[in-house]
DNA sequence: TCCGTAGAGAATGAATACAAGCCCGGCCTG
DNA sequence: CAGGCCGGGCTTGTATTCATTCTCTACGGA
């Protein structure tokens, strides 16, 4: 099976966490992992320890398995990265350079002359993540982005993008400016505001694709 | 030496970094430290990938060393955590249980009741931590809590407290009653901008503890 | 039949052994 | 004398072995 060294074992184990490769509630046994990926239990025992940091393994116990996140978590997450996008905002506007301008405004420059049509869903997730990465790095604050970071890992485990739809894109292009006008203006409160009333919007959609998708699953009337 | 394994290596080393006792920038050897806590250099290894991703220690290359703050990491320290602290207060205003409330409200008694003279400032700060971790509980989000720890680590690192004067004390008991009225009020905004007050008063002072710091150490004038 | 216990097996935790890379110092040459 | 190259030792990274704990199962007795 899998028999080049090519990436670390963290990373292995962490992409097979994130393709469902291995699900929600998976064993985790070093031993298995060690010879799934041709190395000893060493750097497999480091690499479960790190995504026990990060929160996309748990321990019950001595035993290990992928974690599951319950649906109010998901709330949880989303409020949280409200917040520091509320303060990544407030903070970008109070501290951000010239060229931190430069970089934003080319991000969004960049959403702009995508075609929503021809684009695949994965490209518009990664315009729209360039554009809110450059507004964190305007940031200036290492702890603000240390955060970010940590919340993020816990996004990358939801499938699905929040921009699916045209009218949405064109919703999120019409806020981006607005942002972006605000952080320009170093009008902090309001660059506040957009970005979290931006992401409440995210927030709520998410709320729809799950209560969707339970639908489905589990149809009210047949 | 240290020869009683009555705790982790993890913690012993985190102490050490705390205490001083392994100053910033001293070199983190494994080999050396397994053989002064008399463990092997296994759970060395570990202890110090933790506390690289807590980041109280850092890399250069393959070598690892106590982080070494700079003053400004200090105001992003408190500026991030006056953003995660208002964000505690909105979210505990919202969901608080009658529980919380009871909680919250017997650590704020336990703080009014506190003889300022006789306590010692170990005491006062610990009975000011729990009036917060009280709030932080009320909030009932995991991902808040998660990024309070976080970011709280590197607080333990910096000494002395910023509660030494009565006065100070009593303008914290007075912001702490107006903070739980907020709460139990339900008023998140109220609470939000209370707590965020109440965390730049306490910046405020740290910057000046830091002045003062550095005037003793590099008088102006002779 | 069910509960409790004992034992085997497997999993994690720790220690030791082995490999590879890096830095530093000394030596040699231009 | 200066600069570059080579070698040795130290440090980290990985593998392997040993110890301990925990669980699951099977058997025996009430």
């Amino acid at each position: 099976m899998a028999s080049q060294p090519e990436t670390s074992p963290y990373l292995m184990i962490r992409n097979a966490i994130i393709s469902q490769e291995l699900p929600p509630r998976a064993q985790l046994v070093e031993s298995a992992l060690a010879k799934k990926y041709n190395v000893s239990r060493t750097p497999i025992r480091e690499a479960l320890r790190r995504l026990e940091t990060e929160g996309l393994v748990e321990r019950y116990g001595s035993r290990m398995q992928v974690r599951e996140y319950r649906p109010e978590e998901m709330l949880d997450l989303y409020e949280v990265r409200t917040f520091l996008e509320e303060a990544a905002a407030k903070t970008a506007a109070l501290r951000h350079t010239d060229m931190d301008l430069m970089l934003i405004d080319r991000a969004h420059q960049a959403m702009v002359t995508l075609d929503f049509d021809a684009a695949m869903p994965a490209e518009l997730a990664a315009a729209n993540r360039t554009f809110h990465e450059r507004i964190w790095a305007a940031s200036h604050s290492a702890a603000l982005l240390d955060l970010l970071d940590r919340i993020l890992v816990h996004f990358i485990r939801y499938p699905g993008t929040t921009l699916s739809t045209r009218e949405r894109w064109d919703r999120v292009l019409k806020e981006h400016e607005e942002l972006l006008v605000a952080i320009r203006g170093r009008n902090a409160e309001e660059a506040g505001r957009i970005a979290s009333a931006h992401m409440d919007e995210a927030k709520n959609i998410r709320i729809q694709m799950y209560i969707d998708a339970q639908e489905i699953s589990h149809p009210r009337s047949p």
